[in-house]
DNA sequence: CGCCATACGTCAGAAAAAGTCACCTATCAG
DNA sequence: CTGATAGGTGACTTTTTCTGACGTATGGCG
């Protein structure tokens, strides 16, 4: 059993002061006060039981220990700090992987790419697009958007993004032809209704939401995709329902109209990471969406 | 201006992790808990922006990343512990010079060095003879044995080791031929009062704590050293005045009597060394010292 | 196939380390 | 001599670290 190591912050303060030649410059070094290193240099000299600086009145000058225990420590913590800085490098540099479902990609994130590329830079971001269900979603990913609800699985660290709300939408032309503009929701059990296969409760859900008898809507075509249901309501085909975010361009483009507004559900739009440990990356990006999704909705 | 290193003992715990592949057995080489194990880890990993290692279940496995920070922690906290270990090494090894008064030396140090050495082996215990002025006494020595009193230079470290107690010693013929025991001090003035060149006061100051009036004392032969005094007192040529350290194994022997006692001084002995930084090798020599003055006087 | 043993993660509170601030001394230049 | 600079020190405060008890996930074993 080796005896243990003396401090190593210890060291650390020697080693600037050996190198540096002055307790006040270390001290400036290490943003600590000349008190604080002066300590350290004492602590190491009693744990080591020898001298490793001489006092000569204004200044310090190594002895021959010292001058060992310098060369040693400049080499091991200049290593040290070197490999640390590399290691942070690559961790910058490389590619942030992060998973979106298709319909939200294709939607929301692909428009607005571009300004997210250049408010995070350094993120290098790579999108993978996936489908639910996300129970092995974070797999090879640095992260994951996705909408759903608590609880979240305990490994996942989960950043919340907004609260996801449902609406009906139409295109202005299937709007003016069945003059739904006014109209309650209601003039809904007469139309089709659109909906997905893989959320086939949407409509039910958002029925009791409204107050309407979920068992007196009648479901018209169904879509494989989120994207396909509202490409369908886009070219008149019907009324989808859809998260708002999904339609949030094309609201405010006035290719769709959501003539009965939004109704929050009980899922929630999240930046999950399959971390335990924060990561300024993720932590980064999950400011931007959280504030994009935001604005999106007062938009 | 770098990015300062993350932290070290992080970067330590994190070492011993990597090399015994188990938080459980880094905890305890490094005598700590685990959880404290753990936290270095994750506060490492968040530092650094990359995981270090693979949470798998019941156990843990090196990253690309932990793996190259394993290679360079290794060996540069290995260079570390090497070199401190040489220092101490060197330092224990290297002989203790330790400046002694001749007096002290020749009748008090020289009788004890057999054991001293024994019970601290690992001292090589050098000695270097000395006489005051103590003003320079520490130079090149590692510490000094002398008598004195405060304030003490502020640059010494001083170990108490015992008061300093004086008092008359005669031959017990010398005592015998004048009928010393059982007399009081008054029996003094009559008798040739052995002193030293160097400490021409020391008679009128114990004469003055006995009340005796210092001026009614006549002086008698004069030598250079304690030591040539107290052996002029063995050889039965008046009486001396002794510290009772130097004089308390030809007490014990029966050489010497103290037929009025010993009195205290204002002075100590005391182990003084030059360093502020308290070293544990003068620590030892100190407490040894002081456990055999103590040892003497009770003796 | 549930149970126990093992290993790691986590949290609140306790303990220890490190830092600060203000003051002291010693040296050196002018 | 005096002021400026550099380091050391001690009481106090702040920050970090550790602990101890608990939770969770895994894998061997009856």
């Amino acid at each position: 059993m080796p005896r243990p190591l003396p401090s190593l912050n210890a060291l650390h303060a020697f080693e600037a002061v050996a190198r540096l030649g002055s307790v006040n410059r270390a001290a400036a070094e290490l943003h600590v006060t000349h008190g604080a290193v002066s300590r350290h240099i004492r602590a190491l000299e009693e744990e080591l039981g020898t001298a490793l600086f001489q006092r000569q009145g204004r200044g310090l000058a190594l002895t021959a220990a010292g001058q060992r225990l310098r060369d040693t420590s400049t080499a091991a913590f200049t290593q040290l700090r070197e490999v640390c800085e590399a290691l942070r490098q690559d961790a910058t540099l490389a590619p942030f992987v992060l998973g979106c479902p298709v319909s939200l990609l294709a939607r929301w994130m692909i428009p607005r790419l571009e300004r997210l590329m250049a408010d995070l830079p350094e993120l290098s971001l790579h999108l993978r697009p996936q489908e639910a269900p996300f129970d092995h979603a974070l797999t090879g990913l640095d992260a994951a958007v996705l909408a759903g609800e608590p609880p979240w699985p305990a490994t996942w660290q989960v950043h919340p993004l907004a609260r996801e709300r449902v609406g009906p939408v139409v295109s202005p032309s299937f709007a003016q032809t069945y003059a739904l503009p006014g109209s309650g929701p209601q003039a809904l059990l007469e139309l089709p209704l659109l909906h997905t296969l893989s959320r086939p409760q949407a409509w039910s859900s958002w029925a009791q939401r409204v107050g309407l008898s979920p068992g007196t809507l009648r479901l018209g075509q169904g879509y494989p995709h989120l994207y396909h249901l509202i490409e369908a309501a886009v070219a008149g085909r019907g009324v989808a329902i859809a998260p708002r975010q999904l339609v949030a361009d094309d609201l405010a483009s006035g290719r769709l109209m959501a003539p009965w507004g939004f109704q929050d559900t009980t899922a929630q739009w999240v930046l999950a990471t399959p971390s335990r440990v924060p990561s300024e990356r993720s932590a980064a990006l999950a400011a931007w969406l959280q504030a994009e999704f935001a604005g999106a909705a007062q938009a």
